[in-house]
DNA sequence: GTCATCATGTAAGCCGTTACATGATTGC
DNA sequence: GCAATCATGTAACGGCTTACATGATGAC
């Protein structure tokens, strides 16, 4: 799930491990408090498998701002007004996610596994990386699951008694994934929808594989 | 928190590991999917320190149903009919609270420790169990918690522009913890008020000791 | 007689944590 | 020169999962 987390950071922006972190935790919110004890390890996995690399940092003195990295510029520009250039660092590795790490990662994405929260949480986050007949799948999967669940803590409820706040517990649970469904209700049909019209105009074709779309979704 | 919920559980009934397992998935809903793999061996150490004991089953065909176990009696009814005596079992180890296994499970309760989404809930499921201020102290640490994570995520979203889907996941989570905070906000009135009125009937003393209250808070 | 369910347990491993060690740079 | 922040890493451990092994009993 980290890789995972990881790789889709350096999906369009070369990054080092504290920068990813403080990524991780302020604008994703999934996974805050990611330990440097378990990401510098996953950064080495992922080095030594082939997924990332690090990028040479040419001698000069500020590499960190690359082709893609518009990002960046901005909140730096933004935080506690600091000179761009040359801060507090010692040898700084700057990672780059290889061709072999983007198939990892559409793999990971994509690939089965029972997702939580969180990891469903991740997964729809980067879903913009996935092909649109996946994000339905996706969204419908984690649907039907906290459909079940919602009917089994249902069914349960009836049988035993609780005090007033394993039941305040228990209640609030429950409308937690109740809202939960019907926010993936709004997302599958704006997915719907998305997919009607692009299908349109692509060609009468049902599954196909629509070119992993990306951009297009951008702008709705 | 394997440890609390299973003394939890165990305040109240004499159970068996395959069944605390089951009350765990359907009554709480907390701690869904505890496996045994993690269940046996927490029984074996909590036995092996002390806060639970095994009963002796004295011999006879049936001893599953104890002094306190009405609630067990009533979903074996409900459940599939099964007729409520010998059923498929092997050998069936019940197990019993110590009292020593009791002050266990208060200190597991009211100790420290940053409570998340899971135990925050699981602590709250037992509140019964806290006298009132610890009860309140719970309360209102968890919704300090919230505002503050809230607070940075509201910081942190302006910052950088998110594609239609992290921005979906981020602004429900956001929702998500809004409404957590509201829902504390009522418990906490709740507790004031319950607080203030057997304040007034046991005299004017501010925080004492208020003796566990426990059924008190049942009936309303 | 064999399948499903109830029931207990062990072993291996994953994924993450805390705690510790190190080092560069900036600001006071 | 000292603290704070930025930056990377290692080591030990914790908790929970999966997979496996075992066995009793009732239903078909």
């Amino acid at each position: 799930m980290l890789d995972m987390a990881i790789l889709g950071l350096l999906e369009g922006q070369e990054l080092h491990g504290y920068e990813i972190r403080r990524q991780l935790r302020d604008t994703l919110g999934l996974l805050a408090n990611v330990s440097f004890g378990s990401l510098y390890p996953a950064l080495a996995r992922l080095e030594a498998a082939g997924d990332v690399e690090a990028v040479e940092a040419a001698g000069g003195p500020v590499p960190p701002v690359p082709p893609t990295g518009s990002l960046s510029g901005e909140w730096a520009v933004l935080r506690s007004r600091r000179p761009p250039r040359s801060r507090g660092r010692r040898s700084r590795k700057v990672y780059r996610i290889t061709d072999r790490g983007r198939r990892t990662f559409t793999e990971l994405l994509a690939g089965g596994g029972a997702d939580d929260a969180r990891s469903f949480g991740l997964r729809l986050a980067f879903a913009r990386h996935l092909p649109p007949p996946a994000r339905l799948a996706l969204l419908e999967r984690r649907r039907a699951q906290l459909v079940q669940r919602l009917s089994e803590v249902d069914g349960a409820r009836s049988e035993v008694p609780l005090d007033v706040y394993a039941r305040s517990v228990v209640e609030h649970t429950a409308e937690g994934v109740a809202r939960d469904i019907s926010w993936l209700d709004r997302l599958i049909e704006a997915e719907r929808g998305a997919e009607r019209a692009a299908g349109g105009r692509a060609g009468g074709r049902a599954v196909g594989r629509p070119a992993m779309a990306g951009e297009r979704t951008e702008g709705r």
